[in-house]
RNA sequence: GUGGAUGUAGCUCAGUUGGUUAGAGCGCCAGAUUGUGGCUCUGGAGGCCGUCGGUUCGACUCCGAUCAUCCACCCCA
C-alpha cells in the first residue's frame, strides 16, 4: 500500500465505530478520579530530552534506545514523552504546586511514544491513564493509589486480574541487596545466559525475572529483597499490606517485581492479566520518593501508576465485555421532494436544539434507501415526509425496533411522543438496574443510613 | 536490535503440477416494491494478487531482495 495511505508503523487509528469504547473508558476514569479527589492535568506531548534522562534514568532501556528524540529548529533536543510521570513532575515544580495544598492529587490521560518493535499490546504510540500523587509518604497513600487502580479496573468489568506487590526498598537498602545479588550470581556466571551476564552489571534484579530454565533454577536460591530492606522500609511495606487487607483487596507478594524506571522506591505493584499476550501487565506503578529531589533538590515524596489503555481494550475484547453504545440516532426524518426535504431539515434542526440525535437525508436518495440508512445507523424512530404530510401537518411516526406506528402532528406531538418514549425507557433502565443485587443492596444501605 | 509466521476486493478467505478475462461469502450501491428498514431474489461498483527484481514462451503460483502485518525474545503500560 502506498505510504501516504498507510499509518506509520506501530500506530493505530481509533475508528468511528469503536471510539465509543474509548469514551466509555474515559468516563469511568473521570468518575473514579472525582470520587478519590484527583484532578486532571494536561502536559505537552514533548519535553526537553534531559527531563527524561534525569527522571526515567539514563541507564534504562526506555531512555537508551526507545525515545523519539530530535532537534527542533532552535537547536533544542526535544523528546516525545515515553511515559507520563516526568512531565507531571516538571509541571508541578514549574508552577510550584508542591507549595500548595498537599497532598497534590492529579491524573492524566495521554499518548506516549516509544520506538519499539510493535507486538500484541505494544505500540509505538500508545495511551496511558495515569495517577500521580505528591506530598504524602504514608503507607495509606500507597493503599489509596492501589485502591484507585483496582476500582477503575473492576468498574470496567474486568475479571481475572492479579495484583502483585513488592517493596524494592530505598536507595540505601537496595544498594545492599544489589551487592548481595552480584555476589551470589557471580559464582554462576558460566551458567547464566548472555543477557543475564549483562544484567549482572546493569541491574541484577532483572535476572530474577529471566525465563531461561537454567537462570530460573539459579535464581530460585538467590537472596530475596525483602530480607534486605531496612526497618523503615519493612514497616512501611507491612503497613501497606495491612491497609490493603483492611479494604479486602487481594494481592500476592512477588519479590521479583522490578520496575524498569529508575525513579521507583519502596512499594511497586502490577496488575497482570492472562488475557494479554506476552505483555501481561495492564497497570504498573509504585512510589518514587526521590524523583522530585532528583529534579529540584526538594524533598517531596510521590507515588503513582500508569495503565496501558490499548491493553485494557484488549482485555475488554478478550473477556467479551460489552460497552453500551450511546451513538444511536433518536429519529430519522425521511423525505421526498425538495419541499419535504426542507421541512425535514427544519424539524431535525429543532429536535437537535432540544437535545435529540436527529438526522435527515443529505444524499438525495429514495425513501427506501433513506429507510435502509436509518436502520443502519440504529435510529429509534423514523418519519417520512411527502406532499401529503406537508398538507395535513400530520405524519406517521414509526418505532424502528418493533415496526409499530402512530400518527402525530408535526408541530408538537412529534417532540412530545419522543420525549415520552425517552423517559419511559430511562425509567425501565432504572428499574432494571435496581434488579441488580449489588445496586439494590447499595440503595438499601443508603436508605438505612 | 534478534528470531519465527504471514501478505489475493472494505472485511474473512478460496485459487489445481506455472497456462487465456483472478473467484466466493459478508459489506457497499441500485432494482424487484412508481411513499417506508430488517427477509428473499436480481444486477452493479470495487483488485498493479504488498513492492522491486530474477527464472520462464508464459508467474497470484517458483527463486531473491525489500516493505508491511502478526507472534516471541529484550523491555515495558
Amino acid at each position: 500500500m502506498a505510504l501516504i495511505t498507510k499509518a506509520v508503523k506501530g500506530t493505530q487509528d481509533i475508528l468511528p465505530a469503536d471510539s465509543y469504547k474509548w469514551q466509555h473508558v474515559e468516563r469511568v476514569i473521570e468518575d473514579v478520579c472525582r470520587a478519590y479527589g484527583y484532578k486532571e492535568i494536561r502536559t505537552p506531548v514533548f519535553e526537553h530530552t534531559e527531563l527524561f534522562q534525569r527522571s526515567v534514568g539514563n541507564t534504562t532501556d526506555v531512555v537508551q534506545k526507545e525515545m523519539y528524540t530530535f532537534n527542533d529548529k532552535g537547536g533544542r533536543s526535544i523528546t516525545l514523552r515515553p511515559e507520563g510521570t516526568a512531565g507531571v513532575a516538571r509541571a508541578v515544580l514549574e508552577h510550584g504546586l508542591q507549595n500548595g495544598a498537599l497532598p497534590l492529587k492529579t491524573y492524566y490521560f495521554t499518548s506516549c511514544y516509544r520506538y519499539e518493535k510493535p507486538q500484541a499490546g505494544r505500540l509505538r504510540e500508545f495511551h496511558q491513564f495515569g495517577v500521580e500523587l505528591y506530598g504524602a509518604s504514608s503507607p495509606a497513600t500507597d493503599a489509596e493509589i492501589i485502591c484507585l487502580a483496582n476500582e477503575t479496573l473492576s468498574l470496567m468489568g474486568i475479571k481475572n486480574l492479579h495484583l502483585e506487590i513488592n517493596s524494592i526498598g530505598c536507595p540505601q537498602c537496595r544498594a545492599k541487596y544489589h551487592q548481595a545479588l552480584r555476589e551470589y550470581f557471580s559464582a554462576h556466571t558460566d551458567k547464566l545466559c548472555a543477557t543475564c551476564n549483562d544484567r549482572l552489571q546493569r541491574n541484577p534484579m532483572r535476572i530474577l525475572d529471566c525465563k531461561s530454565p537454567v537462570c530460573k533454577e539459579i535464581a530460585s536460591n538467590a537472596p530475596v529483597i525483602l530480607d534486605y530492606i531496612c526497618d523503615d522500609c519493612r514497616e512501611h511495606f507491612d503497613s501497606v499490606k495491612a491497609n490493603l487487607d483492611a479494604v479486602g483487596i487481594e494481592y500476592t507478594v512477588n519479590p521479583t517485581i522490578v520496575r524498569g524506571l529508575d525513579y521507583y522506591t519502596r512499594t511497586v505493584f502490577e496488575f497482570v492479566s492472562g488475557d494479554l499476550g506476552a505483555q501481561s501487565t495492564v497497570c504498573g506503578g509504585g512510589r518514587y520518593d526521590g524523583l522530585i529531589k532528583e529534579l529540584s533538590g526538594q524533598d517531596v515524596p510521590g507515588i503513582g501508576f500508569a495503565m496501558g489503555l490499548e491493553r485494557l481494550m484488549l482485555i475488554l475484547d478478550a473477556q467479551g465485555i460489552e460497552i453500551p453504545n450511546p451513538n444511536i440516532c433518536d429519529i430519522y426524518i425521511a423525505s421526498m421532494g425538495e419541499k419535504a426535504a426542507n421541512k425535514a431539515f427544519e424539524i431535525v434542526t429543532n429536535m437537535r436544539a432540544e437535545g435529540f440525535a436527529a438526522e435527515c437525508d443529505l444524499m438525495g436518495r429514495s425513501v427506501k434507501a433513506q429507510m435502509k440508512y436509518a436502520d443502519k445507523i440504529g435510529a429509534k424512530f423514523s418519519v417520512v415526509l411527502g406532499d401529503n404530510e406537508l398538507e395535513t401537518g400530520k405524519a406517521v411516526l414509526k418505532n424502528m425496533a418493533d415496526g409499530t406506528t402512530c400518527e402525530v402532528s408535526l408541530d408538537n406531538e412529534l417532540l412530545e411522543t419522543i420525549y415520552r418514549f425517552q423517559i419511559d425507557s430511562e425509567l425501565a433502565n432504572f428499574s432494571d438496574s435496581f434488579a441488580d443485587e449489588n445496586i439494590s443492596a447499595l440503595a438499601k444501605g443508603l436508605i438505612d443510613n
